[in-house]
Order: C-alpha cells, then structure tokens, then sequence
DNA sequence: TTGAAAGCGCTAACAC
DNA sequence: GTGTTAGCGCTTTCAA
C-alpha cells in the first residue's frame, strides 16, 4: 500500500518533492540520464543536457545528498571536532580547513567538546552516524572507546594541535613540551631568574607550562610560580591572575609565560594599570602569535605556530588519503618559532 | 546481481560494515526489531532489549543516520550559515546556538559566507542538499534565488542579527539602524561637538555608521570623520584607523564611534602610546560588548547585544516550529543597551 | 548515449 | 511484542 505524504503541499508553499526523476519527466529522459548530466555532464549528449538544465533550472531542483550518499557510500562529508569555536586558535584553522576542504567539494560538520574527552566520544559517535568520509580530531588524548570506534569506521582521520607516536591514523601539530622548554631556555638567555606561569585551563597548554617550569630550574632559574586560571583564556583572567601573583606573600618574577597571547594581554593591561613598566619591571611572553601581538604597546614577544598551514596540511593530509589512496607520511610536525618583540 | 563490495575489509580494518540486521541477527531478531530498540526501547521486551545492546556493543554497531534521514525525511540536521567564525561576535552566538540544538538532537552543519552573497547563495544550495530539517542565516539580505531555493525546501529559516519587515520565515535580531541613532543621542548628550566613526567591512556596521553620522548632525553635532577600514575589524585595524585619523589635515574628534570593540580596543592603543588620555583627550564608543570591554583601562564604553540570547532564541523559534508545528510570532527584537563605561 | 534493475540501510505502515 | 513489506532518491551495474 503506498505511503501516505504527511505534509500538506499548499500549506508548506513546497510543491511535491521535486526529485531526478521529476526533472528527468520534464526533459523526457530517465532518472539516471538526470544523475549522469550532473556528474558527469560528458556522457550526456549536448541537447539532452540542455534540456535537463532547464528542467533543472524551471523546478528549482535541488539534488538529495542523502540518498546519494546512501547509494554510493560517498557522503562528501567530513567532520570535525574542535574544543572552541569561541578560542581563535581553534576557529582560525577551522576556517583554513574548511576552505580547503570546500574546494574540493566537502562540507564540514563541526562540534566542539568543551575540552571534555567524555563529550568528545559522543560525538563522535554521532558524527560517525553520518558516515562522513573523513574525520578531524583536536588533540591526541581520547577514549579507548572513540579510538575503536574511529578505527571502526575505516575512514582517514587526522589529530590536530599536537604530535603523537601513535596516531589514529594521520597528524599535523608541533611539539608542546618542545615549545615550553624553548621559552624556558629563552627566558634564560635574557637573564631572568625568576618567573611566573599563566595558564588557561588546556591541557596542551598545561603540558607547556610543566615543561618551561622543569627547564626553567634545570638551567639554573631561581624560582618559578604558577597561576591555573580554571577556565578559557581571557583578557579578565589574564588581569586577575597578575594581581594574584603580586598580591602573593613574596612576589617576586621577572617574566611571564603565559599559554595565550590573551592572557598575555590582560597581563599587559594590569601590570600597566599598576604602573609597572613592560619590559623593564616586568618581560612578557604570550603564546600563539595572535596578530593582534604585534599591535600591542609594547609588541608581544609570542611563540608563533602556522595556524594557516596547520589548517591546510591538515586539509591536505585528509585529501591525500581520499583521493589518492596511499599518500604522504602520517605525521607532520609543523614546529613553532619564538617571536622576539617588545614586550622582554 | 550481487553488486560487487569494492573494500578490502582486510586492509582498511574495518571488518564488513555492521547494519541493523546484523545486530539483529545476533540478537536472533529481526532488523525492524533493532530499530524500534533504538528509537523507542519501551516497544521492546526487556529481554530482546538486553540482547540487542548486548550486540551493538559486542559489534561497535554506529546507526547510519543517513540511511534514517532518507527513510523518515527528518534528516535531524540544522544547518547555519555565518559570515565569519574567526569574529567572536558571530562564534560565540553559533555556540550558544549550536549547544541549544544538539541538546534536542539535531547537529549543525555550519558554513562561512565570508559575507558574499554569492558565496551564500552557493553555500544555501549545498546547504540544502543535506535536506536539514532546518537553516538559520545571518542578515536579511538575500539574493532572489536563495530566497527562491529556501522557501522551496519548504522548512523552517530564522535569520538572525538584524530585524525585517518581510522576514523569510523567522527572525532574531535588533536594529542597527536605531542602535547607531542611540549612540550619536548618547555622544551629543556628553556634549561631543566632533565625532569620528571607524567601521569595519559589515553591511550591518555600515548601516549604523550612517545613521549615527545623520543624527549626530540631526542633533547638531558639527562635524563627523568617517574611516574605513576595509576589511575585518581587529586591533590592528583600530591602531591604524585612528593614526589615519589624526594625520588629516584638520584633525579634531572628541569621540570615536567603532563598530566593533576590537576596533575600539586598537584605537585606544594607539591613542595610548600617542599619550592621550581617554576619555579626557578623546572618548572611545565600543561595539558589541565583548567581555574584554570591561577589562579595558579604562574600561569601554559599548553597545550590549544579548549575543546568549540571540543564539537562544534563534534555536528556541527554530525548535518551537520543529516541534510544535505552529509556534510564536516571527519576528523577535531582542533590543539593545548602551553601556556607559569609564572610556567616555 | 540511454535505460532497466538492483540495491544502499533505514523508517513507516500494517499484520499477526 | 515482533515480523513483513514497501519505499526514501539516489548510484551502480549491465544491457541495449
């Protein structure tokens, strides 16, 4: 018995459902003719195409990337999960990403995880749902349980933000605890022997912090102190965690590391509302090389990461796999450079 | 004749891709059976219940959503189109958007416009050819064809940041038009005699330039500076704005309307390190009130939009149509407010 | 160059 | 409570 259309055409101003089939009606071909001229318009003789055109172009058809995907087991799809859209680092590269992956005829389902790997495993349940062709991971830590679903689903997958000796499958990122022992080292070289931490609550940028603390004292720092803000990075936090610091028993640093160029700046901005001078009483390190560092007064001295090639390498990396089969080496460490500005 | 599978199961690692008829199987049901378990469990004995998951997590069974969506047409897919992530302005509302929807179940397919019209219109028609069950849309203006293609597929729209007289379906918003008005009211009140505006590359922002320019005239003010910056709002931006401003001939603004507080923030840089004071050499007029407006020092005076709201009401309207057929009024103001800070 | 037939993996309707 | 049947709108394969 045929089904029943619940929706009430007039209603809904949607006249029936227009399908390759309707189009193909109208120009007096078959539906597969339809699909042929818009995959591959060359199998199609120039007048059948013309008329499918109009027909196409009359109606206002618009193809059903679900049933197509469901046939040919090809979503054009790709999906990506990020901890912050709200965090430039992350939504910057997302936007490299997708353009990238746009061109090549992929739309980007997007999710963010609130840094939670528990979240993180839902969703990529439910991003798995929609049999994407490809996934983009943020990080490398995730649950036993998304790695075997992940593996499960036998598409390419790439981890972002961070390098491992085991990835899923491909990764593009730079070395965190690299990166923190480098600051370390610089911070040394200028002669400070007292330091101060800033982090936001990440976990990579934690790992930063460890590093650039333990290096810090190996080569001969005095003292380090460490200021957790307990959430996102922000210019408030930034403020609030140097008055923190200057309002501890016996404060006392040279220099501050901080795990953004944000917190870098509300630093900036308190140290300069309590009258301190930058660098003289009090050197600067911010990380990320946002470009608005460049732009402060002083200049943010930064560590700077290719967000821009983070993005394409990773598109790129996906791309490989997709279309090429075989294809590059599964890890890309991107590396990081220290931007030496006005700020130390 | 059996099509033929073209993966090596082998190879991928991915073992035969598991359907609801294989859980079924295993759990000696049938497939109908597996789905009813999914999508009401109360239809289903506690014991068939029990086997059944029992089998999905033996088999990492991950439902295809795609397969649903063509079957039911509900594709539980929103899709939103936005002219920038990397601008928090519009990040943060998706956010609050985004988390509001996936909590009723529906995952977001998310696009920048770059704010193109063109690139929309492309955008909306891929967009749609993952038959979302609904689509939100940032501005009003639209190209005839996408509103041709967006009322053909017949589903809910709400657009959002600005307010219409012939919405296409939903709308959530304010006027810039008025919000520019209140802001040359609230200048003139301070007793500016000379005003400036910087202004990013945004319809909307443009659009309360003006009518700030025509009524600051209007109330009597004598003269107004217009910058442009010519692209996307940043600090850099800001900085650049303002020292263009003053290296005019006849320089003189005792108050600077910017349309976003990055903006403000670089002007107020750059206004710094040439040694004025604000607000007592120059007033500063922020945008947005970003939470980095109160942290300024001096802290930044702005123009609040309920961005949470925004996002809020945007699912709310989009959901209360999904769900409840008929549904509140179309047109939602969700108004605005200046907020007077110390930079003024 | 075109068409017919057979699915893709699920949901909707109906029967038992 | 469970199974059967018939599609959803495409792509793929094969035949003409």
């Amino acid at each position: 018995m045929p089904r029943m259309r619940e929706k009430d055409d007039a209603a809904t101003g949607a006249g029936r459902r227009v399908t390759m089939a309707t189009v193909g009606r109208m120009a007096g071909v078959s539906q597969v003719t339809v699909s042929r001229a818009l995959s591959d318009p060359s199998k199609v003789s120039p007048e059948t195409l013309r008329r499918i055109r109009e027909a196409i172009e009359v109606t206002g058809f618009v193809p059903n990337a679900i049933a197509g995907a469901l046939a040919s087991s090809r979503s054009k799809l790709v999906t990506a999960l990020v901890p912050s859209l709200t965090n430039i680092v992350y939504s910057s590269f997302v936007t490299t990403f997708s353009d990238r992956m746009r061109a090549r005829g992929y739309q980007i389902l997007l999710s963010e995880t609130g840094f939670d790997p528990a979240e993180e495993e839902a969703l990529i349940s439910t991003h798995l749902s929609r049999r994407p062709d490809a996934m983009l991971l943020t990080g490398i830590h995730h649950s036993a349980m998304a790695r075997r679903l992940l593996l499960g689903a036998g598409i390419p997958v790439v981890e972002v933000w961070d390098l491992s000796d085991s990835p899923i499958d491909l990764c593009v990122g730079f070395n965190h605890a690299e990166a923190g022992r480098a600051v370390a080292d610089f911070a040394r070289e200028f002669g400070h022997d007292t330091a101060a931490t800033v982090t936001a609550s990440d976990e990579r940028a934690h790992r930063r912090q460890r590093t650039f603390s333990e290096r810090f004292a190996a080569r001969g720092g005095r003292r380090v102190e460490d200021v957790d803000v307990g959430g996102p990075a922000s210019i408030g936090a930034g403020r609030r965690a140097l008055a923190a610091l200057l309002d501890r028993p016996s404060p006392s640093c040279s220099v501050v590391f901080c795990s953004s160029d944000l917190l870098a700046h509300g630093v900036m901005i308190e140290a300069r509302s309590r009258g301190m001078d930058i660098p003289g009483d009090l050197a600067l390190i911010g990380f990320g090389d946002q470009d608005f560092a460049q732009d402060l007064d002083p200049a943010l001295t930064s560590v700077r990461v290719d967000r821009t090639r983070l993005g394409k390498d990773a598109a790129g990396a996906l791309l490989a796999r997709l279309e090429h089969a075989g294809a590059a080496g599964p890890v890309i460490d991107l590396g990081f450079e220290i931007v030496h500005r006005a700020s130390t």
